[in-house]
DNA sequence: CTTGACAATCGAAGCGCTTCGACGTATCAT
DNA sequence: ATGATACGTCGAAGCGCTTCGATTGTCAAG
């Protein structure tokens, strides 16, 4: 493989010469001299090796990614990360930056620091770090530039960047309320999980803001699956005044909603509205097909990238987190309250 | 941060002493000199820059991967890719390599050929390069070891791996025939396509070796798609004598027949066995749960990066290409046939 | 006819690491 | 005692590129 040195020797000009015409440097050259360099360089299929720019620049054009919480197994079926991943690349792709995924799983700072400090990009991504891990800390310190996708900069400052879970459970809650609901219930995730939480204050919040009196076998505290959704919603519907309408923690426990209302012979929407969140492929091919909340998973990437490209280039970046807004899918588990049953 | 001569500079020792230690080269070493280093090593935080280790080794650790065909936007959201990737990324953690994404779209020779001879990484998998196009010629001229999923060696001769599209279609019409079925139609996906092309023939050759007489009204041309599944399903089913069986070409063609089957009123697997192939994740999730093939891409994903590792390290691959085995996935929409139909 | 100023190019140092021949010392059999 | 060995370490070259002060030539202004 043809080096700079091949490409000098056959023109008779220095290496400096040609690395300032090859990168179009700062110092000025006579065109003939250009026009000889370039015709060697084809003509000897000549191209720089990014391994040896990288080492004299200290820059090497590229990004890294690493998945916190996700099963290594599993990094890129899982729709969550998929879909970041995918945003991660666009971002990168239109900055001319390539990404490498760092394989190996985070065990502890010890153990797993060094991947990391060898330089091998210039900045990186960091998706859905477990908050009880040393990872961000760790990380935190090099003197990496570092952008976190759902991470709270509470547990430690570091740019970051999420859905807008409160914006969301807002919209999807106004949605009910909006279509003349009042007896709104709630199942939630895991109560251990900070979305589940914020989704469920923000329900109550909305509620109280439009003068609902909140009833507290309305809510019902499960878990993000479509075993506990099916479970709840048979316990909701078995009530002396069942709810007119559902907000389901995510689609899966809409999913199990639905399969409930079924069997017990509630036609949806028009005696339960049912609105979910994520909107999962299923989502759409449901039936009724799922009113839910699209997350802004893939725009989550490409921001982190953009934000870490500026980093990269020395731009301060303040922690955030920089939050997007998941925008609310209207299909037909919704509807107006009829009037028989409000 | 530290380098390698400030470890040298702290403990007093040569560059070369150190770097042996740390690679545990083959020179020896006295025990109170290691430790001294590696005691240097840790109190500087010190690690070595894989940069700086590349340009000397001439070796990175990383092997790149292309994405032919898909769409630059949603490399990663189809299941295809994302299946093979992931395959990718436990083949390469396994063997303790990085993975880097090349982001930027394949144009022709000239214009992207740069990004591949940059000895950025030392190897490169391709996943499923349009036969059409020069990339692969290209690629294999650098002397960069390469791979290829889902690309047939007769096109150009390089190592690949593919699912034994032969293979699974005789496991689909087989399963048919095995249930009794002789009324046996195919819809395929566009003639154009290779895979399309090869499910066709094993069907035709499978019938043919269990003395079922073809009927050309049997087998449809059509696209991998869910509207051309429900069209040439309801053509099928108005035929004066019906199939009672049909190797849908793909999932999507399964889904769309199923559709159809519904509205005609003709119950699967009653009167109509369905076996789609994909294993789609609806498949499993339809009324009746899909018959279909389960399309080995992880393993593809996998193989092709062991077969990539082995080239890295001099080992010549023959190009195969090397075939893996699809599964037949057997649920409720095929069934044997039922006398009154057969 | 100087003197800057600028254009065009060169040279050498540096990026951080690996490799391998060379160079002492002990150790051992002879 | 004396080469021959093996041990432990060093030094220098090399990987392929960028950068920037230094150098040479050219031309217009003074």
């Amino acid at each position: 493989m043809a080096t700079i040195y091949d490409v000098a020797r056959e023109t008779g000009f220095s290496l400096s010469t040609i690395s300032n015409v090859l990168n179009k440097g700062p110092r000025p050259v006579r065109a003939e001299t250009r026009d000889q360099i370039l015709a060697a360089v084809r003509r000897l299929n000549y191209h720089p090796s990014a391994i040896a720019r990288g080492l004299a620049l200290r820059r090497t054009n590229t990004v890294g990614i690493l998945f916190g919480v996700v099963e290594p197994s599993a990094v890129v079926l899982n729709a969550y990360s998929a879909a970041v991943l995918q945003g991660v690349l666009s971002g990168a792709a239109a900055a001319g930056y390539n990404v490498t995924h760092y394989t190996e799983r985070w065990r502890d700072a010890a153990q797993s620091e060094a991947a990391f400090r060898d330089r091998r990009t210039d900045g990186l991504l960091v998706i859905a770090p477990r908050t009880d891990s040393d990872l961000i800390p760790t990380l935190a310190r090099l003197d990496l530039p570092l952008v976190a996708v759902s991470w709270s900069p509470e547990h430690f400052p570091i740019p970051s960047v999420d859905a807008d879970d409160a914006v969301g459970a807002r919209l999807a809650v106004e949605h009910l309320v909006a279509l003349g609901h009042r007896r709104i219930a709630h199942i939630t995730g895991h109560p251990g999980l900070l979305s589940a939480r914020v989704r469920r204050a923000i329900f109550e919040q909305v509620l109280c803001e439009n003068g609902i009196e909140p009833r507290p076998e309305y809510v019902l505290s499960g878990e993000y699956a479509q075993a506990a959704g099916h479970a709840l919603t048979r316990r909701l519907l078995a009530l002396p005044q069942p709810p007119t309408a559902l907000f389901a923690g995510n689609d899966e426990i809409a999913f199990g909603a639905l399969e409930a209302a079924r069997e017990a012979g509630v036609a949806v929407p028009d005696r339960l509205s049912v609105v979910g969140v994520d909107d999962r492929p299923l989502a759409a091919l449901m039936n009724p097909p799922l009113t839910t909340l699209r997350q802004p998973f893939q725009a989550l990437g490409e921001l982190a990238t953009r934000l870490l490209l500026r980093r990269i280039v020395g731009e301060e970046i303040e922690a955030g987190p920089h939050l997007l807004r998941p925008e609310l899918v209207v299909r037909a588990s919704t509807a107006a309250v009829s009037a028989d049953i409000s």
